[in-house]
DNA sequence: GGCGCGACTGCATAAATATGTGAAAAACAG
DNA sequence: CTGTTTTTCACATATTTATGCAGTCGCGCC
């Protein structure tokens, strides 16, 4: 194992690349193999920068994070790559997951624990934030379990089924044709459903029903 | 949410049973459910000592801390159990995970750290070793997926940003009053977005954000 | 039986959304 | 510098949504 452990960041916000960019350059036994604003060219940065280690932020214009790692574990998988985000949301961290990330933590890390992880990854472990360990190991299927915390937002059956042809895309009257219902009594499930789930918009409803999968 | 915390341990071996009954005895905010040699009345003792957090020793004999497991999720799915065991092996973990448990850890884990565990638990959180946390990861690929689906949706900055808060449930007003742009940009991003990633609602624009992690 | 509740239907109106056409300034790449 | 993409704005129109009010029907419950 070498003695030094090369950084390479994936960052669009500039103010924030720069600033980790410095706060790890000055780590012992750290240094910046690169700082990029995009990872569309991952494949080749891997190539020419020749990280040990990478911090990947999930929310970037042009290429996800979660398709840069893809790409970056298709060609160097010895690569250990370290996701950050803004938010804790189920799914991207399952996708992330799936897609061979080592790590998964917050932006708002304190500068000593993203230092201390990056040790973590090199050392074979994979540091990650409690509430994100918590949702990995809610995500083995063997035994689905239900949300003790959460309001169980008590939809009918009805309702449920309905919000679930919302998130499918389906409009009011494509849900009436499928379920062979009137339209009128199509758009009197969704105002229940709105009220149960204090929302005003299909879309907020889509993305509720989503984030806290009641589908 | 009550400021003390009751905790169960199930560990055959007496001696270290009674050590760490008494260590946890006399953290702040801890106190003890009940200290037991094996977990072979599992429902039981959930029904008669009431814990919030159980220790499981994962080598017991009678009941393996794996079937005492299963069998305190299955009555008491809200009772956090941390599993204790001696070495980091592969299978069990794996059986843990699929079991329920809620945090892993060695039994050689420090005193400090294994109250730090405690309050994480209660906290949301899956205290684990690097190690084991790197195991957990590693067991996913093996549920590969990603939708056979299309492509990488080149979305620009500015459409990602706006997709963004559709996702959060704006309007088009909210965002263009968000954004300080007139709403008629709001629609013509929104119509590149549709385009994009070949929907044709706000709600299956959502939907496809929310699934595919192109937030 | 009477009552409440959930599923269902109908109608009406105001607001929001979907879609098309057109176009100019700015940013960016070759 | 030139062509492409992005971002911005405008106007018009057809649909779709959001919301309120009102009523029927079946079911379990006291």
């Amino acid at each position: 194992m070498e003695t030094t452990t090369r950084v390479l960041i994936y960052e669009d916000n500039a103010d924030l690349r720069a600033s980790l960019s410095q706060l790890l350059a000055g780590a012992p036994g750290l240094v910046m193999a690169g700082a990029l604003g995009n990872c569309t060219q991952a494949e080749a940065d891997m190539e020419r920068l020749r990280p040990d280690v990478v911090l990947m932020d999930i929310d970037m214009p042009g290429c996800t994070g979660i398709e840069g790692l893809r790409r970056i574990k298709a060609v160097v998988p010895g690569i250990q790559v370290v996701m950050l985000t803004v938010f804790e949301e189920n799914d991207r961290v399952f996708d992330a997951i799936c897609a061979g990330a080592d790590g998964y933590l917050l932006k708002k890390t304190p500068p000593g624990r993203l230092i201390e992880a990056i040790g973590e990854v090199r050392a074979g472990g994979a540091p990650m934030t409690p509430a994100i360990a918590r949702q990995v190991l809610r995500l083995f299927p063997k035994v689905p379990r239900r949300a003790p915390d959460e309001s169980p937002a008590n939809l009918s059956a009805r309702e449920q089924e309905i919000l679930g042809l919302l998130v499918e895309g389906y409009s009011y009257k494509m849900i009436a044709a499928d379920r062979g219902i009137s339209i009128d009594t199509v758009r009197s499930h969704i105002k229940k459903i709105y009220e149960k789930l204090h929302v005003r918009s299909m879309t907020e409803a889509v993305s509720k029903a989503l984030r806290q999968g009641l589908t």
